[in-house]
DNA sequence: GGCGATAAGTACCGGCCGGTACGGAAGGCG
DNA sequence: CGCCTTCCGTACCGGCCGGTACTTATCGCC
């Protein structure tokens, strides 16, 4: 990001852009895009708006960016989980992993990817994209790892890839719409126990 | 509502209360409660501001009152899935009837109570408890009607009533985050069916 | 020290937010 | 008809929204 070209000029910046970012993150995880406000942000960030317009563009680029550090933190289960050696474990970890991020003490109830903008206000319809595309390549790539699982015959022959995919994702968000009417680790832990009685074959 | 006193005096209402609720339920749905303006709301409802609040309070009234009309519309199928006469054909209706109220063409995708206010901006405050109040109520009736088909043995004895009723819930939650996502109506019937093999017994 | 470059802080922008005051319009009733 | 009551339309409120112009502070480099 900083460009940290060999001579770097002019008045260092006063702040950690990562730190900042991360408290963005929390702030959009907890509010939702349009439920906050650069004055949220900001205050949470413990920056100014011109630092925030400097460093990260505008409230749309900031989403974004929270985005992908949510991606790379928070929902770094998912990666991990696609590496699982089976299908089964890989389904479980998903879950589990949803389960475990959606009520991580401290944090807040929930899942940015869910509740960032469900709806689309016209004013936040990009972040609304953005959020529809992330959810549907989740399950493009779950289905992939089925699709693979079915080929080396770690899932039966005649199992849908995509169905099956969509089934796990449908699980998974239902979760954090759970976790974010207060349901607690415990109880959504069953319910994953429940799920993965259903597992094929 | 409308006192309908027996003698009605002063200039009559110059609309459908009904109508412009039905309007404005519909903004909601679509837009969820921070998203959906005054502006938005009441220029679907065909009214001016001074008049919604004249007859509606305001706008968390409004929200109110919508959000009861959605239960008695759009949301009714939930009153009718209890009354089924298995708790496996309560379950498949509240499945079904959520994939068709998220799908139903000319509305909008998802459902209110999901989309409504999943995250909490101090503003929606109080919209997002009474979904939230709402959505746990909802699977507090379908853990009832489950105890009762225990005690009937129309489930298994060994059945935990409440983790059953979460698991459908979930399910359910996860179908209107799907339709939200444009999820198409054919695809979330394939996982309600994929949903009705893991019945137990 | 002086200069160029970048960041930080302040004060402000037009616009929309939810909500309201007020005067006029439209009905029943004497 | 006048009168009372209720509703409608306009014009407006303070406050916050996302975003920005401009000044001031802090750096590397010469």
């Amino acid at each position: 990001m900083s460009g940290a070209r060999s001579t770097a000029i002019g008045r260092p910046r006063g702040f950690d852009t990562d730190e900042a970012l991360e408290r963005a993150m929390r702030v959009f995880w907890q509010r939702g895009y349009e439920g906050a406000s650069l004055t949220d942000l900001t205050t949470a960030m413990g920056i100014t708006k011109t630092s925030m317009y400097a460093a990260f563009g505008n409230k749309e680029e900031l989403f974004r960016k929270a985005l992908q550090r949510y991606s790379d933190g928070p929902a770094r289960y998912i990666e991990s989980a696609l590496a699982e050696p089976t299908a089964r474990a890989a389904t479980e970890a998903i879950l589990r992993g949803a389960v475990r991020t959606s009520t991580s003490p401290g944090d807040f109830a929930g899942c940015l990817t869910v509740q960032g903008a469900l709806p689309s206000s016209d004013g936040c319809r990009s972040a609304h994209d953005v959020l529809v595309e992330w959810r549907n390549q989740a399950g493009a790539r779950l289905e992939q790892r089925f699709r693979r699982a079915v080929r080396d015959g770690d899932l039966p022959r005649g199992t849908k890839p995509k169905r099956l995919a969509r089934f796990v994702m449908t699980v998974a968000f239902g979760i954090s719409v759970q976790a974010a009417n207060g349901v607690g680790r415990d109880t959504l832990d069953e319910i994953v126990d429940h799920t993965m009685l259903t597992w094929p074959g």
